[in-house]
DNA sequence: CAGGTGACCTTAA
DNA sequence: GTTAAGGCCACCT
């Protein structure tokens, strides 16, 4: 491990996403997207849309991951807002879990914030592409 | 069917 | 650095 902590392998793509349609729903596209999230690292709902290729429906991320069959055991975690901030409120048991999620896989959050300059996943188009069946 | 809700975002103070 | 307003749109009731 580096001293970054951040070197992890590709992030494997789910067993449960494999077999996704020919056509992906939108919230089959975003599941897949989130699965890509490499551990240690985040990314925002409104970017997860636009990789997703579905830009300007943030919301819709937050409503597709809620929905998630847990089979899939989706990084969810890997997931915050713009702002880099956890969007459940403070002092719920979902903020706890998130945050400690994260925690554990070397993510610094504090005030539950984290600096998206230093942990935000950027993957390069080719990647997405390659990766993805649409 | 109509209206409310929300794990959001950008912009403008 | 903040917050607030307006926009957004699939899902629920």
């Amino acid at each position: 491990m580096d001293s970054t902590g951040l070197n992890e392998q590709l992030p494997h793509i789910d067993d449960g996403l494999q077999s996704l349609s020919p056509k992906p729903s939108p919230k089959e596209k975003i599941w897949h997207i989130v699965a890509m999230i490499p551990k240690g690292q985040i990314s925002s709902y409104g970017k997860i849309a636009d990789y997703a290729g579905l830009p300007g429906r943030a919301r819709f991320v937050s409503t597709a991951l809620k929905q998630a069959p847990s089979n899939l055991t989706l990084p969810w975690h890997r997931v915050v807002n713009s702002q880099g901030k956890i969007a459940f409120e403070k002092h719920t048991p979902a903020f706890r879990e998130q945050m400690q999620r994260l925690v554990m896989e070397g993510v610094l959050v504090k005030d539950g914030r984290i600096k998206l300059s230093q942990f935000e996943w950027k993957p390069d188009m080719a990647t997405l592409v390659l990766a993805m069946p649409f």
